[in-house]
This record gives structure tokens, C-alpha cells and sequence, in this order.
DNA sequence: AGATTTGTTAACCATTTGGTTAAACTAAAT
DNA sequence: ATTTAGTTTAACCAAATGGTTAACAAATCT
């Protein structure tokens, strides 16, 4: 039996699944257009992958928990709220910035199925708020902040720095910029949203 | 000859195209669960709609429409920007808790078919910045606002207003709440997005 | 080397799906 | 009453699609 034949095939396909899971989701994608950007032959898509439905749940979960661990570092390192902000905002819209397609995928399968995220949530460590909210509550109570609660604050902040992206032509066409202008804009987002929202709730 | 059967078959259509396109997406959707939804016979979908592609453009111009003019509230008329970022949150927040699945809808198919923007931007008044950012930038000017871009505050109110309702399955995971919490998260927004914002901007 | 497991292919299959056809039905117009 | 035009149905169809099979090639093991 070969063992480390991790090479190419089985990366290919993850790859060229994604590529088109992405851009035409779960029902739009197609096997053999899969096949094909893998250059491979559908069977071959079916000897790694039982079936659809089984690739596209490695490709979700995959694109997720690409994304989660963006999320701890504002839910769970110890610095304080502000620079938690500035790092968070900057970081994400950096890293989605080469990964586009990523925040509309999953959050648009899970919107479709919101089972899916149960699922994961079971498995590995999931973000949850607690720490962020003792950290906002101290600080308001110590007078830094002005009184907000934490939920609608971390709603903000996850706001202000996905939608963008995934609101991205709509934006377009609404502001009236093309791609190149719309890339400055986000651009700028990487230091401006931090600034918004800093200005809003510091004291 | 019938003419005024405009009646109910035409209009039950629509319904149940909406329904299962906004549930489903335009891949998901299948034709025949429209026509049951409608309680009609399958051939009678492509008697009113030549086939699926125009019955969901039909659909999806609908939708879209029921937003535009909404956000022609804050670009269009004459209040004062405070006043105008109140009143289009509350409102926006308010239409939507009623009509949850468009902007996921709306957002979605724009994403997977960015074209089908510009045949609308074509048609009808597409909502436009100018007069947005002609008073933002005489209120900035004026000293009643800090230096802020009329575009990044214009995505800024969007991305609040709008992304609650495309990650809410995401936010109520991370969050820790059921529907019921997050309705009532969604509620406090009403009133707790416009003065965040305005917290900000404020001088 | 010979057996066995793993990787790969081409051809095939059952089902689903969007869409069509032709005939029947309904109600108004002549 | 018969024509006429719009409405509705059941049966049908071709293409697409996810998935399978069986045979073959290439490693791996003994």
C-alpha cells in the first residue's frame, strides 16, 4: 500500500474544489468541473471522496477553520481592548483580502444550513465570548470605555470588517468605484475601521 | 378572452418562487417544489415564466426593489446626517426583522452573478452617493462631524445595519444565544447602531 | 517473482430536472 | 351555438448529473 501519496492528487482536488465551491456553492458546483480542475477523472473525484456532499464538507470545514482562528485572537489573548481592536480589524481585513471568497462561503452554507455550524461547534475549540465580555465589562466599569455591551460591540466589530467583503459589488455599485477603487477603500479600512470604532467607545 | 386574471395563479407563483428561491438560491430551487407551492401543474410555471431563469429575475427585481428604497432614505433627502443615520438604521433594522431573507437573498445572487447588477443600476433610479457626500463633507467642513470619508461612513452604516442579518446564524453561535436572545439583540440595535455610530462621528 | 493492495480510466446507469407537446377545458365574443 | 383566445393538465423528452462498475496499471508486501 502506498502511504505518503498525499502528493498531488488528493491536493489537487481539495483545491480545485474549493476553487469552484466558492464561486458557485454547494448546488451550483459540479462534479466534473471539479474533475476537470483537478485533471482528473470524475471516478477518481468518487475514490477519494464518497460523494458531494462528503467534499464539500471537507471544503467547508476547511475554509472555517481557516477563519476561526482569526476570530480567537480578539476573543481570547490578553491585551487590552483597544490594541485587541486595532490588531483584529487590520488582521482580518488583511487576511481576507487574499481570500476573498471565504467570508460569502461559509457564511452562506451556513445560512442555508444552519445545522452545520452544530456540527463544528462540537469538534475542536470553538470561539466563544466569555473572556471578550469580562474584558469589555472590567474596562467599562474602570471608566476606559463608555457603556456598551459587549455582544453589540463584538456584533460592530465583526460587521464593520466582513461586510465589506461580502457586500463587495453591491458596495461597488452603490459608491460607484470599480475593483482598483474599491481595493484602495479597503485599504484604508485597515486603520480606519479600528479608528471608528476606537472613537466611538473610548472615553 | 380572460383579461383580468391577473387573479391568483400569477400571484401564487411569485409567492412560492419567492419562498424557495430566497430558501434555496437559484441552483437549489427546483421547479417542480415551485409549482407545488403554488398548487399548480409544473407546465403552468413556464406558461407565465418562460423558464427559471426569467421567473427568477422576476423574483430577484422584486427583492431588490424592496430595498432600494430604503436607502434612498439616507441619500436622498434632506435631513441633517445624524438625523438621516437614525432614522435609516431604525427603519432598515425594523423592514428587514420583517423580511429576513432578502439581503442574505439579495447579497447572494449578486455575489454569484455580479452582472445582474448593472442590468438593474440601467433601470429605475439606482440609490448614488452624491448628495450623501456633498453634506458629509460640508458637515465635516462645517465642524459638526470629525474628518471622516462619505464612502467609509456609508459602508460603515451598511455593514451595522445589514451583516446582522446575513451572519445571523454565525453571530448567535459565537454569541451564545437562541433566536429569542438574538431577536432581542436585533431590537436593542434599533436605536444602539445609529448612536454607535454617531458616538464616533460626532465633534 | 507472485500476490495484493492502491490508483486510475472509460464506459455505463438511474434519476433528476428543466422544458415541451398536444390535447382538453373555460369563458367570453361573434 | 360556434368561434376564439387564454388557461390547465398529463404525458413525454432530452440533457445533465451524481454515482457505479469492471477492467487495468502501478506500487507494496511477502
Amino acid at each position: 500500500m502506498k502511504k505518503e501519496k498525499n502528493s498531488t492528487t488528493e491536493n489537487n482536488i481539495l483545491e480545485a474544489a474549493k476553487r469552484v465551491f466558492q464561486q458557485k456553492g454547494l448546488d451550483g458546483a459540479r462534479m466534473q468541473e471539479i474533475a476537470d480542475g483537478a485533471s482528473i477523472n470524475k471516478a477518481m473525484l468518487h475514490y477519494y471522496y464518497r460523494n458531494k456532499q462528503l467534499l464539500f464538507e471537507a471544503v467547508f470545514t476547511n475554509a472555517f477553520m481557516l477563519l476561526a482562528p482569526q476570530l480567537n485572537k480578539i476573543l481570547n489573548d490578553d491585551s487590552d481592548i483597544e490594541t485587541k481592536i486595532k490588531n483584529f480589524t487590520s488582521n482580518y481585513i488583511s487576511f481576507v483580502s487574499v481570500h476573498p471568497y471565504l467570508p460569502n462561503f461559509v457564511i452562506q452554507e451556513i445560512h442555508k444550513n444552519p445545522d452545520f455550524i452544530q456540527k463544528i461547534k462540537k469538534n475542536s475549540e470553538f470561539p466563544n465570548l466569555d473572556k471578550f465580555k469580562k474584558q469589555v465589562d472590567l474596562e467599562v466599569e474602570k471608566g476606559i470605555l463608555k457603556s456598551i455591551s459587549a455582544e453589540q460591540l463584538f456584533i460592530n466589530i465583526l460587521s464593520l470588517s466582513i461586510f465589506p467583503f461580502i457586500g463587495a459589488h453591491l458596495i461597488m455599485a452603490f459608491v460607484g468605484v470599480d475593483d482598483e477603487g474599491f481595493q484602495k477603500i479597503l485599504e484604508e479600512r485597515k486603520t480606519a475601521v479600528a479608528d471608528f470604532i476606537i472613537a466611538s467607545i473610548k472615553k
